[in-house]
DNA sequence: AATAATTGCGCAATTG
DNA sequence: GCAATTGCGCAATTAT
Protein backbone atom coordinates (compact mmCIF):
# COMPACT_ATOMS: atom_id res chain seq x y z
CA UNK A 1 0.00 0.00 0.00
CA UNK A 2 2.50 2.20 -0.92
CA UNK A 3 2.04 4.44 -3.72
CA UNK A 4 0.80 3.34 -7.13
CA UNK A 5 3.76 4.45 -8.37
CA UNK A 6 2.55 4.90 -11.61
CA UNK A 7 0.55 7.01 -13.12
CA UNK A 8 1.62 9.92 -9.71
CA UNK A 9 4.95 9.12 -9.86
CA UNK A 10 6.78 12.33 -11.32
CA UNK A 11 5.30 15.10 -13.24
CA UNK A 12 2.62 16.89 -12.46
CA UNK A 13 1.86 15.09 -9.27
CA UNK A 14 5.08 16.35 -8.10
CA UNK A 15 4.20 19.68 -8.62
CA UNK A 16 0.34 19.44 -6.67
CA UNK A 17 2.51 18.02 -3.47
CA UNK A 18 4.75 20.83 -4.10
CA UNK A 19 1.80 23.43 -4.28
CA UNK A 20 0.13 21.96 -1.49
CA UNK A 21 2.76 22.17 0.78
CA UNK A 22 3.27 25.46 0.29
CA UNK A 23 -0.04 26.04 0.98
CA UNK A 24 0.24 24.25 3.97
CA UNK A 25 3.12 26.32 5.25
CA UNK A 26 0.83 29.58 4.41
CA UNK A 27 -1.76 28.08 6.11
CA UNK A 28 -0.04 27.71 9.22
CA UNK A 29 1.79 30.64 9.04
CA UNK A 30 -1.59 32.16 8.80
CA UNK A 31 -2.88 30.51 12.43
CA UNK A 32 0.10 30.75 14.16
CA UNK A 33 -0.12 34.45 13.56
CA UNK A 34 -3.92 34.45 14.51
CA UNK A 35 -3.13 33.23 18.14
CA UNK A 36 -0.24 35.44 18.50
CA UNK A 37 -2.97 38.63 17.59
CA UNK A 38 -5.09 36.72 20.18
CA UNK A 39 -2.99 36.78 22.87
CA UNK A 40 -2.42 40.43 21.76
CA UNK A 41 -5.24 41.27 22.03
CA UNK A 42 -5.78 39.49 25.47
CA UNK A 43 -2.99 42.15 26.49
CA UNK A 44 -4.52 44.90 24.91
CA UNK A 45 -7.87 44.11 26.53
CA UNK A 46 -6.09 43.67 29.72
CA UNK A 47 -4.88 46.85 30.12
CA UNK A 48 -7.85 48.96 28.48
CA UNK A 49 -9.55 46.92 31.62
CA UNK A 50 -6.83 48.07 34.51
CA UNK A 51 -7.56 51.81 32.76
CA UNK A 52 -11.21 51.84 32.95
CA UNK A 53 -11.05 50.25 36.83
CA UNK A 54 -9.06 53.23 38.03
CA UNK A 55 -11.47 55.48 35.94
CA UNK A 56 -13.82 53.86 37.90
CA UNK A 57 -12.55 54.03 41.08
CA UNK A 58 -11.49 57.80 40.74
CA UNK A 59 -15.09 58.95 40.03
CA UNK A 60 -16.48 56.83 42.96
CA UNK A 61 -13.70 59.02 44.84
CA UNK A 62 -15.29 61.83 43.24
CA UNK A 63 -18.80 60.95 43.80
CA UNK A 64 -18.33 59.56 47.68
CA UNK A 65 -16.65 62.88 48.08
CA UNK A 66 -19.29 65.49 46.85
CA UNK A 67 -21.88 63.35 48.34
CA UNK A 68 -20.16 64.08 52.00
CA UNK A 69 -20.50 67.39 50.63
CA UNK A 70 -24.13 67.20 50.33
CA UNK A 71 -24.40 65.48 53.55
CA UNK A 72 -22.42 68.22 55.61
CA UNK A 73 -24.81 70.52 54.39
CA UNK A 74 -28.14 68.90 54.75
CA UNK A 75 -26.50 68.50 58.82
CA UNK A 76 -26.07 72.17 58.97
CA UNK A 77 -29.51 72.97 57.60
CA UNK A 78 -30.67 70.46 59.91
CA UNK A 79 -29.19 72.23 63.14
CA UNK A 80 -30.30 75.24 61.89
CA UNK A 81 -26.61 76.77 61.12
CA UNK A 82 -27.08 79.22 57.80
CA UNK A 83 -25.30 79.49 55.15
CA UNK A 84 -23.37 82.82 56.30
CA UNK A 85 -23.69 85.44 58.60
CA UNK A 86 -27.08 86.48 56.71
CA UNK A 87 -29.45 86.69 59.98
CA UNK A 88 -31.85 85.57 57.85
CA UNK A 89 -34.11 83.80 59.90
CA UNK A 90 -34.12 80.48 59.95
CA UNK A 91 -37.30 78.45 60.30
CA UNK A 92 -36.19 75.75 58.38
CA UNK A 93 -37.98 72.40 59.72
CA UNK A 94 -35.02 69.69 59.05
CA UNK A 95 -35.71 67.11 56.82
CA UNK A 96 -34.68 63.68 56.66
CA UNK A 97 -31.29 63.08 55.85
CA UNK A 98 -31.34 60.72 52.86
CA UNK A 99 -28.86 58.36 53.15
CA UNK A 100 -26.04 56.77 51.06
CA UNK A 101 -27.09 54.66 48.00
CA UNK A 102 -26.12 51.57 46.24
CA UNK B 1 18.90 8.41 1.70
CA UNK B 2 16.08 6.63 2.23
CA UNK B 3 16.41 4.99 5.51
CA UNK B 4 19.33 2.96 7.36
CA UNK B 5 16.96 0.41 7.09
CA UNK B 6 19.17 -1.78 9.12
CA UNK B 7 19.34 -1.02 12.97
CA UNK B 8 16.16 0.59 12.89
CA UNK B 9 13.66 -0.58 11.11
CA UNK B 10 11.24 -2.94 13.74
CA UNK B 11 11.86 -3.29 17.13
CA UNK B 12 12.32 -0.84 19.46
CA UNK B 13 12.41 1.65 16.47
CA UNK B 14 8.63 1.35 16.19
CA UNK B 15 8.09 1.69 19.85
CA UNK B 16 10.02 4.68 19.85
CA UNK B 17 7.86 5.85 16.59
CA UNK B 18 4.62 5.15 18.32
CA UNK B 19 5.53 6.82 21.56
CA UNK B 20 6.58 10.14 19.56
CA UNK B 21 3.59 10.08 17.56
CA UNK B 22 1.57 9.93 20.88
CA UNK B 23 3.32 12.81 22.05
CA UNK B 24 3.04 15.17 19.67
CA UNK B 25 -1.13 14.34 19.41
CA UNK B 26 -0.71 15.39 23.00
CA UNK B 27 1.29 18.09 22.58
CA UNK B 28 -0.90 19.71 19.95
CA UNK B 29 -4.41 18.71 21.52
CA UNK B 30 -3.03 20.94 24.53
CA UNK B 31 -1.34 24.01 22.10
CA UNK B 32 -5.12 23.67 20.42
CA UNK B 33 -6.76 24.13 23.56
CA UNK B 34 -4.64 26.78 24.93
CA UNK B 35 -5.71 28.49 21.98
CA UNK B 36 -9.15 27.87 22.41
CA UNK B 37 -8.63 29.30 25.82
CA UNK B 38 -6.68 32.48 24.55
CA UNK B 39 -10.16 33.05 22.58
CA UNK B 40 -12.18 32.26 25.12
CA UNK B 41 -10.04 35.21 27.37
CA UNK B 42 -10.74 37.58 24.75
CA UNK B 43 -14.35 37.11 24.83
CA UNK B 44 -14.31 37.27 28.38
CA UNK B 45 -12.61 40.43 28.61
CA UNK B 46 -14.40 41.76 26.20
CA UNK B 47 -17.70 41.60 28.37
CA UNK B 48 -15.87 42.56 31.42
CA UNK B 49 -14.97 46.20 29.34
CA UNK B 50 -18.75 47.02 28.74
CA UNK B 51 -19.68 46.31 31.95
CA UNK B 52 -17.18 48.85 33.00
CA UNK B 53 -17.74 51.22 30.13
CA UNK B 54 -21.10 51.20 31.60
CA UNK B 55 -20.47 51.59 35.20
CA UNK B 56 -18.52 54.54 34.08
CA UNK B 57 -21.16 56.10 31.98
CA UNK B 58 -23.77 55.76 35.23
CA UNK B 59 -20.75 57.24 37.25
CA UNK B 60 -20.20 60.32 35.33
CA UNK B 61 -24.02 61.04 34.75
CA UNK B 62 -24.22 60.96 38.66
CA UNK B 63 -21.48 63.10 39.06
CA UNK B 64 -22.34 65.32 36.37
CA UNK B 65 -26.14 65.65 38.05
CA UNK B 66 -24.57 66.27 41.70
CA UNK B 67 -22.04 68.73 40.21
CA UNK B 68 -25.26 71.05 38.50
CA UNK B 69 -26.61 70.62 42.07
CA UNK B 70 -23.41 72.56 43.28
CA UNK B 71 -23.41 74.80 40.75
CA UNK B 72 -27.14 76.17 41.32
CA UNK B 73 -26.54 76.24 44.50
CA UNK B 74 -23.75 78.41 44.71
CA UNK B 75 -25.41 81.07 42.28
CA UNK B 76 -28.69 81.10 44.51
CA UNK B 77 -26.15 82.12 47.07
CA UNK B 78 -24.10 84.69 44.49
CA UNK B 79 -27.81 85.93 43.72
CA UNK B 80 -28.41 85.76 47.88
CA UNK B 81 -31.29 83.49 47.16
CA UNK B 82 -31.95 82.06 50.73
CA UNK B 83 -32.63 78.78 51.26
CA UNK B 84 -36.30 78.46 50.73
CA UNK B 85 -38.30 74.94 51.01
CA UNK B 86 -36.36 72.24 51.76
CA UNK B 87 -37.90 69.53 49.88
CA UNK B 88 -38.16 66.53 51.73
CA UNK B 89 -36.23 64.75 49.08
CA UNK B 90 -33.42 65.34 47.57
CA UNK B 91 -33.02 62.90 44.09
CA UNK B 92 -34.82 65.54 41.36
CA UNK B 93 -33.24 68.22 40.23
CA UNK B 94 -36.02 69.10 38.98
CA UNK B 95 -35.23 73.22 38.76
CA UNK B 96 -32.72 75.43 37.08
CA UNK B 97 -29.66 74.61 35.15
CA UNK B 98 -29.44 71.76 32.92
CA UNK B 99 -27.36 69.99 30.39
CA UNK B 100 -23.96 70.57 31.98
CA UNK B 101 -21.98 67.89 30.30
CA UNK B 102 -18.28 66.31 31.12
C1' DA C 1 -13.78 20.40 -12.47
C1' DA C 2 -9.69 22.64 -10.69
C1' DT C 3 -7.23 24.88 -7.25
C1' DA C 4 -6.40 26.66 -2.74
C1' DA C 5 -7.10 26.10 2.33
C1' DT C 6 -7.51 23.37 6.38
C1' DT C 7 -6.78 19.28 9.05
C1' DG C 8 -5.15 14.85 11.02
C1' DC C 9 -1.18 12.17 10.98
C1' DG C 10 3.51 10.46 11.01
C1' DC C 11 8.66 11.35 10.69
C1' DA C 12 12.78 13.37 12.35
C1' DA C 13 15.40 16.93 14.67
C1' DT C 14 15.70 19.49 18.62
C1' DT C 15 14.87 20.86 23.34
C1' DG C 16 14.42 20.42 28.27
C1' DG D 1 17.12 8.19 28.12
C1' DC D 2 12.62 10.16 27.45
C1' DA D 3 8.60 13.16 26.85
C1' DA D 4 7.53 17.67 24.69
C1' DT D 5 7.84 20.80 20.96
C1' DT D 6 8.57 22.08 16.24
C1' DG D 7 9.21 22.16 11.17
C1' DC D 8 8.01 19.53 7.34
C1' DG D 9 5.70 16.64 3.97
C1' DC D 10 1.67 13.50 2.68
C1' DA D 11 -3.05 12.69 1.85
C1' DA D 12 -7.92 13.34 2.77
C1' DT D 13 -11.36 16.66 3.22
C1' DT D 14 -13.44 21.15 2.77
C1' DA D 15 -14.12 25.51 0.75
C1' DT D 16 -13.80 28.68 -3.38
Amino acid sequence: MKKPSAEKDSDEYRQRRERNNLAVKKSRMRSKQKAQDTQQRVNELKEENERLEAKIKLLSKELSVLKDLFLEHAHNLADNVPPSGTGADGASPATGVNGHGQ
